[in-house]
This record gives structure tokens, C-alpha cells and sequence, in this order.
DNA sequence: TATGCTCTTGGGCATTTACTCGAATCTTCG
DNA sequence: CGAAGATTCGAGTAAATGCCCAAGAGCATA
């Protein structure tokens, strides 16, 4: 038996980031190298409860990346038949956890490597990011990598209603773990007036970000929807009473801050003139790719597809099979 | 509770591709969703039992990939310290698993991992194969692909010595399950005489195979070592006698049936006049990555590596640590 | 149709893993 | 230097997993 090999603690390197590392070695033997939690204790010298925890941390951490291998037939059946009837340039659909109410399982793994293969691209991209819940949870999934060539545009402001970051804008949280330009908007998400969005967006230092966007290659997006919970509200970002008003106008989702109704057509007056948000780049020119999934955002997916609002869509096979029903 | 999704049997899918089918879909409830396997058991409805078998099975057919997304600080350290002190091109250095003996577990992972890399890439490369169990393993490991703009040529001759095809030739295992254009030799590994090897190469067939192996943009070989367990002797493709001969004039280790010395010289007048493999691609032209790691393999190792038989190497902690203080 | 063979199934049980809780240790700040 | 607070540790235990075995189902052949 090779001897233990004894991990000296270099000075210069942080308690964490040693944590990290022993995580990363016991997730190793665990997942790669298929050892038990026992052996791993033996040979890191540690308890079998602390090879535990380094497991698990090395979960937590996201250092452990699982992917399944395999075109699972029925996902693969659905995709298809929504890029045929649909006309959606890319859909992807992930397997449904029945009985799990996450709105996010599956469809941000899926974003999340969709997002990486965009920017392992050697030739330079310019990638659009949207905003909400997903698809901060897919960035956060992204594992380390170095892509200067590539420039990462927001489409929304970065500053919520408070003065504060906006916690589900995600080009800062790319950033955590993906070394390539990027473009924050900053302003806020949605203006006081109509006049306040103009002139925002009239600032020498917002017009370039702006056309950076129009310009964009590819574009991820969610679709929030305009349930009672909606995360508009939710955040703040709107109040109950602009809420309600867009729901009987007829609003059923929105898209980085943009309403439309169930043909996919902006909702006027309201909320939208003040929104400080980007245009969702074109579909002609750019891939435009929405992450949703779940109940609540059927009829906010479908409007969104309905009006040509997106032409790219990563689901699951529950609303996968929905859109099919009733599209 | 969504009602558990009833998942018919088409006549047209064959038994065991429904059973693969459904064993991505527990590995991928049990891994990414991370579901209990009695919750996935009440979901696909089956026993626990048969659960638990499916998860199984989606390891052991490799349809779960799992990888540690984190830079072990001390295997980078080695890498780095590999390839300035020794010259390579590329090193990749894996955790070592102490106390398990197993020659690949880890570089074999690794080896895949750089295969596949090559595979991604849009522009078209000529990846040359070498032979043995850990390249095997590798590219088992492989996940299904397209990349017909690719070439695989291999560098060995994919007929045993009794006739039947070499095991441990990797190209048609390759084709399983990678779809690219693949060039193996229709050859011996060792030819009866350096006249039949002469013979053989000059056939109209394989010219124009031994020219794109020379033209090879990377490639992968295994290094054998050349104890009493040499895989050139068990295989059958040398005998007992030759491999003594060998040994007492040197050698230490073989790249695709070529033995040399601890200078990393090739051995004259016992086998190599017979070796019906292609020349290992230049190192001026090609990246020469051989993947090995332990014990028995650390003189062939490190004569490869000062000879310059190879400017890459895909190694272990243990092996890169014992490479520093010999080299 | 009967027979023998193989493959699959589910129960039981040993092993392995996850979680809880009190004790110990380390940090921080006065 | 010392105490409060936070964190980490290990023991114990509940939960989950892996494995073996006998029984049953499916399948080919006579």
C-alpha cells in the first residue's frame, strides 16, 4: 500500500480553498474512483464523518458534475416534434421528476450545458443573458473556464427597485467562475417614466452595451410568469396593483420585463414603456433561447412562442407534452 | 402527485434499448434530481430492487459521467512542474487513489476527457491510436458523438498472432460509439520477418493509411512495460524467449509493439524489424500523448519521456511525483 | 406441449451513507 | 489574556444502498 500521502498545509493558501481541494480529492475517490467513505477516511487520514462531509461539501460545492449519457427516448420524441411543429430552431427537453415541484430541476442543468458549449466555441460570441431564478441557477452550474474571447451582455439593469444589486441578474455571477468579458447594464430594471428609460438609455456609456446586445449571437432568457407569485411582484419590481392590471389586460408571462399576452403580443401602458430592459435581440439574427418549465409558466411559454417571442426552448417532457397539446 | 408516467412498449424499440432507456432515466432521478432510489422506484413503478438495479446498470454502461470540476492544487502543481522540467507539451495529472493497484482507474478518465476534447473540435484533425488496456478503457469511456469530419487512424495492426482481431485495438471499439471516419490496419501487430513487414507496408491498401498516421495531428498511445507480465508476451505477440532478450539488452517499456531502453533508444535485431505498426508520428508535428501510470510502468515511462518519444503524457500524482525525482 | 435453460424479480440482510446532537476547538473581540 | 460565539468534530442512530438467494417468468428446443 502506497503510503498516505500527507497534504502539508502551504501558508499561502486559504483554510477554504485547502477545504476545497480535500473535497474535491474525497469527491474523487468517491465518484471516480468508486471508493467507499470508509476507505477514503483511511487514505485522506481524516474520520469516516469528515469524508463524509467532504463528500457532501464536494456536492454542495458543485465540484461533483453528473451528466446522463443517453438520449432518453421520449424527451428526444418531444424535442423534435416541437422543433417540427413549432419551428424552433433548438429545444431541448429534460426528463420530468414527477412528484418534485422544483420549477428549475433539469431545465438549468440543461441551460447550464447548453451555455457551456456556446462559450467552449473557439471563435468569438457575443452571448445575451436574460434574467430570474433559472437561469441564475444554470450560471451558478457552470464549471470554471477561460473564454476571453467571448463578451457577455446583460439585457436588464442590474439594480433592483432598493438601490441594491439585483440578485437574479447573472452576468456578475458568470463571472464567479467564467473568465470572459462582460457588459452589465447599469440601470436600473424598470424606470420611473417612460421619459427616465429614454434618457437612461441615451447615456454614452449604455449605447454601446445596447448594441452589443442587438448584435448577439445567441440569448438566454427565462419566462417569468404573471401568476399571483410573480416574480416581477415578488422582487418588487412591479406593484400588486400593476400586476393586476396586466393580468386583466391580459398578460400571462413575461420575458426580462416585458409582458405579453397569451398571442405573445407586448402589453401597452402599463408596465412595458418604462421597462429599462434591452429588446430581446432579434430572431432573426440570434438564437433566442428561453429555460422554463412547470405549470405556472404553460401559458407564459406558449404566448412566448406563439408570438415568434423566442425560437429556441430548453423544457421539460411534462410541458414539453403540454406545449404539444395545445399549441 | 403528477400520475406516474406510463411508459409503453413500443414494438419497434428493441427490449434492451427500452431497459437502457429506463436506466438513464433512474440514473438520471437518482444523480441529477437526486431522488432516493424507493422515490424513483414509486415513480417508474418498479420494486426498489429493480430500482437499484437500473441505477446500477446506468453506471456500469457508462451512461453516468462524473467529473470533479476542481483544479487539485497539487496535481497541478506536478503538471506544471512536468512540463517545464521535462519539455511536454501537455500533461494532465490525476489524483493517485492509494492503495488500489489498478493500472488505469484515473488516467483512463483523464485520457477520454483529452480524446473527447479533440473530437468537439469543428475543424477537421487527424487523431492517430496507439493500443493497449488503458487507451481501451479511455475510449470506452467515450460518449456517443458525431464527428464525421474527423480521421482515426490507428497506428497497430488490428490482427493476433492466431489470427483472430487484437483486443486491444482500440479503433473499432472506438466506432461503437463515436461516428467518424475510421482507418484501422488490416495488418498483423508483428510480422514473421522484417521481409513480410516490408511486404505488408507496401501494399496499395495500407500506403495511404501509414501516410495519414504520419500526418496525425495528436495521438494517443499506452506504454507497455516490459516485465515478466509485458502485455506484448501475455498477448501472445512475442514469447518468452524474445522478451528475455529484450530485457537483457535494455528494454524497459514498448510504444505499439517498439521496445526501447532506458534512454528511451529503440532495441535493434530481436522484435522491432518486425513490428508491422506505423512509426510513431513526428513530435515536431503531432502531440504525442501517452497515457500510463504505476509502478511497473515508471522505467518505460521515463524512458519514453527522455528519449522524446513522446512530448505528452496523461499520468497519475504518484507516477508524476516519482517522474520529478528520476528525471 | 413439455422440458430445460436463462434471465429477471423481490425479499432479506449486511454494508454503507446521512443526519442529529453534545463536546471540543478555533476565532474574534473586548 | 479571557470569554462569547461560531465552527468543527466524532459518536450514535436512522435511512439508504448493495448484494445474495430462491422463486418465477420467458424462451428456445425437442
Amino acid at each position: 500500500m502506497i503510503p498516505v500521502q500527507v497534504r502539508e498545509q502551504n501558508p499561502s493558501m486559504s483554510k477554504r480553498a485547502s477545504r476545497l481541494d480535500d473535497a474535491a480529492r474525497a469527491g474523487w475517490l468517491y465518484y471516480v474512483a468508486g471508493n467507499t467513505q470508509d476507505q477514503i477516511a483511511a487514505k485522506l487520514g481524516v474520520s469516516r464523518q469528515s469524508a463524509q462531509r467532504l463528500v457532501s461539501l464536494a456536492r454542495s460545492e458543485g465540484l461533483v458534475r453528473v451528466q446522463i449519457d443517453h438520449p432518453i427516448a421520449n424527451c428526444l420524441e418531444l424535442s423534435s416534434a416541437l422543433r417540427d411543429r413549432l419551428g424552433l430552431k433548438y429545444v431541448d427537453v429534460t426528463p420530468t421528476d414527477p412528484g418534485s415541484d422544483s420549477t428549475i430541476t433539469g431545465v438549468a442543468e440543461a441551460a447550464s450545458a447548453e451555455i457551456e458549449r456556446w462559450l467552449r466555441r473557439e471563435e468569438a460570441v457575443i452571448i445575451a443573458m436574460g434574467t430570474g431564478r433559472t437561469l441564475k441557477a444554470a450560471v451558478e452550474l457552470l464549471p470554471r473556464m477561460e473564454c476571453p474571447q467571448h463578451r457577455i451582455v446583460s439585457l436588464t439593469g442590474n439594480i433592483a427597485p432598493d438601490g441594491s444589486a439585483a440578485y437574479y441578474n447573472v452576468v456578475f455571477t458568470m463571472s464567479d467562475s467564467v473568465n470572459v468579458r462582460s457588459f452589465p447594464m447599469p440601470l436600473p430594471v424598470i424606470a420611473t417614466s417612460s421619459g427616465e428609460r429614454e434618457m437612461l438609455h441615451a447615456q454614452a456609456m449604455i449605447r454601446p452595451t445596447l448594441e452589443l446586445a442587438a448584435r448577439a449571437d445567441v440569448t438566454f432568457v427565462g419566462i417569468g410568469d404573471l401568476t399571483e407569485d410573480a416574480p416581477l411582484f415578488v422582487d418588487g419590481f412591479i406593484t400588486r396593483g400593476e400586476l393586476a392590471a396586466l393580468r386583466s389586460a391580459g398578460a400571462v408571462g413575461e420575458i426580462v420585463g416585458w409582458s405579453y399576452d397569451a398571442a405573445g403580443l407586448f402589453i401597452g401602458d402599463i408596465t412595458n414603456e418604462r421597462v429599462a430592459s434591452a429588446p430581446i435581440p432579434s430572431r432573426r439574427t440570434s438564437l433566442v433561447i428561453a429555460a422554463a418549465k412547470g405549470e405556472r409558466k404553460f401559458p407564459g411559454i406558449a404566448g412566448a412562442i406563439r408570438g415568434g417571442l423566442v425560437n429556441g426552448l430548453i423544457t421539460d417532457e411534462a410541458t414539453a407534452g403540454h406545449l404539444l397539446r395545445t399549441l
